[in-house]
DNA sequence: ATTATTCCTATAAATTTATGTTGAAATCCC
DNA sequence: GGGATTTCAACATAAATTTATAGGAATAAT
């Protein structure tokens, strides 16, 4: 249980091949290479990011030369607001946003560490940014090269 | 995203039921009665339970004036291994645990992400035992009663 | 024997994941 | 300006997985 859906994976891969993109002249980009680059299917990108941008996350430019581009800058969008986008809440039990869910939560204990749980995630969520996960790749990246240097 | 899936739910609430009854004279707790105080279908808990005691977290007695215990004290049970128990991993995406998954590995920096929260989560739920949660629950109820008292 | 229970297998329903088809808007080029 | 092209937009459908129900066999108690 408790599994990031795909929809989340892959939304925010969408989201971090945007920002790679934005820091590098901000020109559009196409889905179509999004979908090359990352190996996931166009129709279903498609679907992905219609909730990103009625979430005001992503802009579309429509015809030709189009694409789209991040709405704001990557180090100004955070994880927990993508994954919210895509499906609401990021808490782990519907309850726990919408008290009016579940109707044993006056006397479930087990609702407190759905909910402690969930704010654990959503604190932490919160705190990276899209331009955090960048550097991080940037990072991993040069290690990985330099690991490759000292090997012979 | 990132949903405790129903298996993981039902399953906490089924271990928090045996818990009760185990700190109660520890008898056999059969999933009819289960079934009807937690309102959930007793052929879906029928099926819950089977990881839970492949993993040894219950114990099963046949036949007639059988049931299901739990097969250690409520306090040296960890919501993390009843996670655990009902998919294998409580990691949030597959290439935390399972290094082959996922083959975009080496460069991907959506992965760090995952793997942190990922850890924050286990870490959690290895610290909450199932006494932790009845323990919550008997404080909880006590201070909804406290406050129906005074109010008049 | 009869009853109460877990155990096993099959299947139905619902949801999530993925693909296909067509339409609409913006740009490009002549 | 106008047709061809490129791109997003919207809707429909298929495949896979998760959630839930059903029927009956095996086991033990009375
Ligand atoms: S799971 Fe909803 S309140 Fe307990
Ligand atoms: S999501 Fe598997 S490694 Fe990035």
């Amino acid at each position: 249980m408790i599994k990031v859906s795909t929809k989340g994976r892959y939304g925010l891969r969408l989201m971090l091949n945007l920002a790679s993109h934005y820091n590098s002249g901000n020109k559009a980009v196409i889905l179509k290479n999004v979908a090359q680059e990352e190996d996931i299917s166009i129709r279903y990108l498609e679907q992905i990011i219609i909730p990103l941008k009625i979430k005001k996350l992503v802009k579309s430019i429509r015809g030709a030369g189009g694409g789209y581009t991040l709405a704001r800058k990557p180090a100004e969008i955070n994880v927990c607001e993508i994954l919210e986008a895509l499906e609401g809440t990021c808490a782990l039990v519907d309850c726990v946003e919408d008290t009016d869910y579940c109707d044993r939560l006056p006397g479930c204990a087990a609702y407190e560490v759905w909910r402690e749980a969930s704010q654990l995630l959503q604190n932490f969520f919160k705190k990276v940014t899209l331009q955090h996960i960048l550097d991080l790749g940037e990072k991993k990246l040069q290690k990985s090269k330099e690991k490759g240097k000292t090997r012979r």
